[in-house]
DNA sequence: CAACAACTTTGATTCAGATCAACTAAATGC
DNA sequence: GCATTTAGTTGATCTGAATCAAAGTTGTTG
């Protein structure tokens, strides 16, 4: 009923279309979903990470693309056990209700930062998401954070090429407001100046 | 426990983060759904047209501004009872559920096209969006269809400026794959040109 | 550890779409 | 039906980010 299941970094998890044999569970690791144009651009809708869900109570098959970003294992359980044990326990379809509606009010804030967002704001609300929600495993303290992608995938994530990426990491490690320990530790040395260029509402974050 | 509210087109319906009183089913018009910056910059996130329900099962408060693009017609239920017959009535919550991951769906290729298409490719979209969804009444094989809103919101919802919407228009007019009755009416004369100026795969409204 | 591949940075140049600026057409009110 | 306002078009110019083009780094493998 319940199996777990490893993929190497780059693995595609499962492709627009096919039909979906389980539900899951992130253990570890991050996975990306995506779509792709006619002509190969390809444009990130959402990132899952430890505890993340993967699956559409009632639907048979996914709109996108879920590929392993690191390496990832997941915790599987099948589609048609799970969707019974769905039906007949009212608080589990609330909980995947909750989960629904928090990945649609993330796609909306995406879709604004896509639409509206400089590439400096973009890059900046990236790594403010990234130190809030992604934070090491060791301390809760420190802003020592992971990057877990590519110049590339983060390029692709927020609607840019991976060279403005680059340059807008580079010119925010400038500033002082980031620095990083390696490509793909970093650390916020000032998260007053990163809210300030995140460009959303200074209570946003308060808020929510 | 059931009533009809109007708005004007321009009335706030709800604003972001004001406690949700009702839920409510769009009667007639169209409505929008958008968001923010500190300094102004909008984006839509979505669009209300007939049929299309307004509220969050579990939720007390939205994370956007609902605003009457056109006069719109609402018919609402009281936030409480409705939220108890969801409770009681699985079937209703599984509705609920499938409208949640149909917005989702919609929210993701929103995403694709403001991250990676270009403005031609943005109008043609949205275009084959309305001629496909927001069919004029009198008939189901015409292809006259309504433009619900100025050049000013078409641009919040595409992430561009009024001018570039303009110009993508006429540019499209002038190639003969859309004529324009008036400046809120249109039609679409070469379906297939469209289709290829989307940008998107030949076959992705065909799976769907 | 050398050689190779993959990823990242940096610089020069280009271009799509934004911005700025008139001007025109259509609604709305008196 | 004329005045005023609001919405839309069109042109000129500017600019942020894309594209093109090397180098420089890091990581991997025999």
């Amino acid at each position: 009923m319940k199996s777990y299941r490893s993929f190497k970094a780059g693995d595609v998890i499962l492709w627009r279309g096919e039909p979906l044999e389980f539900v899951a569970s992130m253990v570890q690791g991050v996975a990306s979903l995506s779509k792709t144009l006619e002509d190969g651009r390809t444009q990130m809708v959402g990132l899952l990470l430890p505890s993340d869900f993967i699956g559409r109570p009632g639907r048979k098959q996914i709109e996108f693309d879920v590929t392993a970003t690191s390496d990832v294992t997941l915790c599987c359980f099948d589609r048609v056990p799970f969707e019974r044990l769905v039906d007949e326990t009212p608080h589990v379809a609330q909980r995947l209700m909750e989960l629904a509606l928090d990945e649609l009010d993330a796609a909306r804030d995406w879709m604004l930062l896509l639409g509206r967002k400089t590439a400096r704001e973009k890059i900046a609300t990236f790594i403010e998401m990234l130190a809030r929600r992604g934070r090491s495993n060791t301390s809760n303290l420190t802003a020592q954070s992971e990057l877990p992608m590519t110049r590339d995938q983060i390029a692709n994530y927020l609607g840019l090429t991976l060279e403005t990426v680059s340059r807008q990491f580079n010119a925010l490690k400038k500033e002082g407001i980031i620095d990083f320990k390696n490509r793909h530790q970093f650390e916020v040395k000032d998260i007053i100046a990163l809210n300030e260029a995140t460009g959303d509402d200074a209570d946003g974050g308060v808020l929510s």
